[in-house]
DNA sequence: GATGAATGAGTATTCATTCAT
DNA sequence: GATGAATGAATACTCATTCAT
């Protein structure tokens, strides 16, 4: 069972590697048993279809993430600071999408979609649990609070789905993002600098 | 050479049909020509690729829409009926969409993103005109138009994007939107009458 | 050894199940192992392949088929009954074919003819016993007495192997019948109640 | 066009030899093409599958043969030859089964008993006219004629479907047809002199 | 302007079978 | 007796694009 279970897992890092810097659509079946070293019916003992393989590559990349902001949760950062850096959590790693940072785009809309959606519904309760409590703490004062953390995280995934936002894009951003949630002016002021760092 | 041009025309009315419908990656060229009643060759006489047919249906698209938009811009209702009057233009009609609601999302994500981009380009000057001169009027107090104008249009996207929206989300996307451009509490509330009606 | 047996028969209970309901072709090992509730080491350690397979399910349904035509050799019926029992015991029981009505015929050709031919050998000499017996009582007058069963097997197979016979082809049946073994006209007519019961 | 269509027959050629040397599931659209000296593309833009291209094999098979006992219900023969003529003329040539007379039986299960019930369909009103025409001829002396003629059909398929039928099951062939249609004994002898022709 | 025959690289998936443990 | 990981050949079908007429 060990033996199976770590094979699965080299597949499902492979793959990942693969889908990020290829495109799912653009990455064949063929490619990803060629580069594993292994043998069509091998791929298909552990998978019952490539879009099974997305899916399991998506459910793991994002485990891996939100193992990331569980240690966030638990440290002793204030809760603005907390809810960025949980929403930080939550992004690929740049050093993991190594060639094609022009081609990602135009190829990997399908899987980029496809994490959103799941990411969505993993985002959204951790990041109001943080509402609630920074609500608690008279941080900030407002009511529907998954509504709004919800509008918060669509402009974050849009704001920095790539590296091109610009100065004043973020600026406005926080401003957005402290006037949803009814917070003080100035208090997430603390996500400028990070972003510059 | 009128001949011609209408005959493109007639094409990219088809196309324009079918991608919405089935999606662009699940229309072949020759259900396209099928449905035209033309041969292989003469689709290639008017479209260099598949994927140049896509560009030009999402051009003539948001072309009919800006039409559309124009019409409300030379209306005489308030600034802030015009603003949500020229996002509202800018989605396809859902006489348009005949089928596949369903299927819509998964097989249209392509189509989807493209005309996503484009329309970004369009609407955001239009708005930002607006926006300005709700500023000039009074009813705005902000600096930073288009990134805030941006903002909203990514918000109305991913909120309209399909016919599931709850109330609350309503409620909070118009608080959300009043408090991005400094808007007078309840300025915005007639939204959620043209919503419900 | 016992255990392994018993172990086998069920195998051949399950995979003939299957094959009735699916297809042999439409039935592949993996079904048959997620079925019967073992690994496809043991599959192979009872069987070595799949056409061995087969061929041993169609022996064990003959076996039981002619099981149940003993009974009916040694029960005190006319010969004609005897006849007609017979031929009827070595259909497989509609009990059995559960979905696939519609499906079988197309996807069960192989197994059928592999059956039919095996059929074929088992019924002949025991029709042929029979109605040797029957020309010994004066019931029939004839010679050649196994070719002419074999005609008669022929056409009951092809006649009763979906349920959509005619009144009339049953009443030229039973006649042609009574004419190949020179029996005396209506001495068959019994057929017809059967069916109808 | 006529190219399209001299092509297609070609191809249709090829595919008939093949199926019936090598049986319909053990050829591969790839062997047919190779054959055939075309693209892949190329068999689909005629066949828009494999199953069709069989449809259309014995479509053609059966027109060839159906135009054979065209001329023969034209001639000059009596009613019982033109019968078995006419039967005879729905026989695959030998000279088209080049290799495999061995593997014929198990591998071209399939093709067989499309062709089969097709044939049916064919052959049997064909023969039923002829009947008639015997009975109004005196030569017969039967009513429900489709329904003997189909039992003929049957008998002579399974009788004549290999080389291997023995003298004394044609003798009781011989009989049997004329006891199903009620013909004098003896009037369709002249059959055992054209097998042994 | 228009045709339609021809292309061929590309793809996911199936499945009976083996064998080291 | 039993397991299950690994195999790899085989297969039907798709589809955007080309080009001689």
């Amino acid at each position: 069972m060990k033996k199976g279970e770590r094979r699965k897992q080299e597949l499902l890092q492979i793959a990942y590697r693969m889908f990020l810097s290829k495109g799912y659509e653009n990455t064949s079946v063929d490619e990803i048993i060629e580069e594993a070293g292994i043998a069509k019916g091998t791929y298909y003992y552990y998978f019952p279809s490539k879009e099974q393989t997305l899916e399991e590559v998506i459910d793991m990349m994002l485990d891996k993430e939100e193992e990331a902001a569980g240690a966030i949760l638990e440290s002793d950062m204030g809760i603005p600071q907390k809810i960025v850096g949980v929403i930080a959590s939550f992004r690929p790693d740049a050093s993991e999408m190594p060639i094609t940072e022009a081609l990602h785009d135009a190829q990997n809309i399908i899987m980029h979609e496809k994490a959103r959606i799941k990411l969505m519904d993993r985002l959204i309760p951790l990041l109001s649990k943080l509402a609630q409590q920074g609500v608690e703490q008279g941080l900030f004062e407002c009511e529907d609070i998954p509504e709004r953390v919800k509008e918060i995280v669509i402009l974050s995934n849009e704001m920095f789905d790539g590296p091109q936002y610009t100065a004043k894009e973020v600026k406005v951003f926080i401003d957005t993002v402290e006037r949803i949630l009814y917070a003080k002016p100035g208090s997430m002021g603390f996500i400028e600098q990070l972003l510059q760092g």
